[in-house]
DNA sequence: ACGATAAGTATATGGCATACACTTATCTGT
DNA sequence: ACAGATAAGTGTATGCCATATACTTATCGT
C-alpha cells in the first residue's frame, strides 16, 4: 500500500517521532484525514510499517544447510534493522501475531528440525534464538552498542552466531 | 528524587503513555510548569526513570560463585523488568552511558573474570550475555511470549541461562 | 449513463509539551 | 534577625498532534 510504503520512506529518511499524519499525508499529496480512509488509526499504520518490515526482512532459504540458513536469517533481520533503524524497535513492542512473523518463527524452527533438534523442543529453542538474534540487532540500531567500532559490532554478530550454532549442536547430544 | 519516584509509580499503575507532565502534576499537587524546576524536559524525565530501574535491577552479589552471580544478575533484571513492563522497554531504546548502566556491566564482567574469561575477551562476552538477557525481558513485558504459559515462560529463560553458561564454559577451553 | 462505493476535503476539538514572564518560599551569611 | 539571593512554583499562551463529524468529488460496475 502506497501509504505505509512512504510512511516507512519517511521514517527512513527522518525519524520515527516524524512520522505525523500531517506529515505523511503532505508527503503524498492529500489532506491529513484523507490517510484515515486506509488506515483506521495511528496505531494502525504503525502496525503496518512493522508487518512490511518483517516480510522484507525474512527470506526463506531451505536450500542451505541448517548452520547457513540460521546465520543467513540471522544476517537478514540484522541487515534490515540497519536500513530501518527508526522502525525496527516497533518489532518487539508489538506482539507479532501476523502472517510474517509466524514465517519468521518457521524459518527458524525448520532450521532447527532441519538440524537434528527433537520436535517437541523446537519452539521454545526457536524462542530462544529469535529473540537473542532481535535483541542483538536492535541494541545495535539503538545506540547501545554506539561505544564499540562497525568491525567490532561485526566481531559481536559473529560470535553471537557462533555461540547459537554451538548451543544447537550441544543439544543434538542430549 | 521525588518527581521520579512519582512518575515511576504512575508509569508502574497505569501505562507509559500515562506519564505526561500535567498528570504527574497533578499528582505531585504542583502545576505542570513546576516540573520544568527537576527535569529539562520530558525526554530527560524519562532518561531519569531508566536510570532509576537499573539502580533497582543490579544488586551485586560479590560472594556467589560466577554461575550463580549470572543467574542472579538476570534473575534480578528479569524481576525489575516484571515490576516495572512500561518502563523497563526504555532500557533498550536509551543509550545507557550512566554510572548504573556502568554498574550492571560490571557485574557481568566480574562473573566472567571470575569464571576465567581472558580478560581481553571479557567485554565482548558481557556485551552478548547482557543482550540476550536483556531481550528475552523486554520480550517477557513486551507482550512477544504471550502465547505461553508462565511456567513455559520459566522454563525457556532457565535454558537461555543454561545456554549462556554453556557458552562461557565452553569458552574456557578455547 | 447512473447509482453505488471509494477517496478526498473542510472544519473543529481536546490533549500534549513547553516557552515566557511573574510571584512566593526558603536558605545563607552577617 | 534580616537582606538578599536562589530555588520552587504559578498563569497564560502557543503550536503540534491525533482524530471526530459532515460534506464533496472521483471512479467503477452494470
Amino acid at each position: 500500500m502506497r501509504v505505509l510504503s512512504e510512511a516507512l520512506a519517511l521514517a527512513d529518511e527522518r525519524e520515527l517521532d516524524a512520522v505525523t499524519m500531517a506529515a505523511l499525508a503532505q508527503r503524498l499529496g492529500v489532506t491529513t484525514m484523507a490517510l484515515y480512509r486506509h488506515v483506521t488509526n495511528k496505531a494502525d499504520l504503525l502496525d503496518g510499517l512493522v508487518e512490511l518490515l518483517l516480510a522484507e526482512a525474512v527470506q526463506p532459504a531451505p536450500q542451505l544447510a541448517w548452520p547457513e540458513r540460521l546465520a543467513a536469517f540471522a544476517t537478514d533481520l540484522r541487515a534490515t534493522a540497519r536500513r530501518h533503524p527508526s522502525v525496527f524497535p516497533l518489532l518487539l513492542e508489538r506482539p507479532a501475531a501476523t502472517a510474517a512473523a509466524r514465517q519468521a518463527r518457521d524459518e527458524i524452527s525448520l532450521a532447527l528440525a532441519d538440524a537434528g533438534i527433537p520436535q517437541q523442543d523446537t519452539d521454545q529453542m526457536q524462542r530462544l534464538l529469535s529473540t537473542a538474534i532481535l535483541g542483538f540487532a536492535l541494541s545495535e540500531v539503538a545506540g547501545r552498542f554506539d561505544a564499540q567500532t562497525a568491525p567490532q559490532r561485526d566481531a559481536d554478530f559473529e560470535l553471537l552466531l557462533e555461540i547459537l550454532t554451538e548451543s544447537i549442536q550441544s543439544r543434538l547430544r542430549a
